[in-house]
DNA sequence: CCTTGACCTTCCAGTGACTGGAACCCTTAT
DNA sequence: ATAAGGGTTCCAGTCACTGGAAGGTCAAGG
């Protein structure tokens, strides 16, 4: 299978997957003309690697995952603890993400949004920190 | 005022207050001895960034709006537009990382977090795409 | 006067995870 | 023979800083 059937198959971009290759994260074969040959393993790594991302995991933690999952000897208590800190740190993102909310939505349905310069949002951060 | 006591009254390290001119956000004047020298526009121009930035927007955003703030023909539209357009993507980004973090939570539920290999974490994600 | 330490300066490189683009090679169909 | 549509490498850019090196300046103490 060639890079771009590998894409269309993982969902992931094209230059994703070479990316991944230049940091060690897949090794795809290689065929007679240069181009990368990927197999089934590959695939299931790369799909591994999509899926994880969507979950928010960095690629370090992926790469960690990924030999996590091809050892038989592992402790899921090191899988655990790798996405009890993802997981905090998603909800960590949120409440930060969720005060930027509610304070802009106060702001916004403050503003009369029309031809006058008068406006609550540059009002607010004007006046920061006094 | 030196840049240490600036970064002292608007919370911004020295560091960024250097970028932040780099980048002409703020145009501190500079003293016989090379060092900047803040007046007061320049530190209510910073606490203004500082905020604009905690309520996540971008930089260029923040240009737009300090020139907003200074431009007494504004139309508070304007501003709302921005402020809009920001908060949708912080709610986008919201959406995204509720929905990380609701399989992430079910996930880390169901793992046990022992010595045993066995691990719906990793189950899951090698089932991606499946 | 000299030193010490805390400032300040510039400049360059690195972060994370890609993404875009240039320049070029290979394959297949017409 | 050529054109389209793959593939390849390599370099640069994104965003908003952040770290660090190498060096200049200033005020206080001995």
């Amino acid at each position: 299978m060639n890079i771009g059937d590998v894409a269309e198959a993982t969902g992931l971009p094209a230059k994703t997957i070479r990316y991944y290759e230049d940091i060690d994260l897949v090794r795809p074969a290689r065929g007679a003309n240069g181009y990368r040959v990927f197999r089934e393993t590959d695939l299931h790594k790369l799909r591994f690697l999509g899926r994880a991302r969507t979950l928010g995991f960095s690629i370090e933690d992926c790469r960690t995952l990924l030999a996590l999952y091809e050892d038989e000897q592992r402790a899921s208590s090191e899988v655990k603890e790798i996405a009890e800190r993802n997981l905090e740190s998603i909800e960590a993102k949120i409440a930060d993400l969720r005060a930027m909310q509610e304070t802009l939505r106060t702001l916004v349905s403050a503003c009369a949004g029309d031809e006058r310069p008068d406006c609550p949002i540059l009002a607010d951060l004007g006046e920061a920190g006094e």
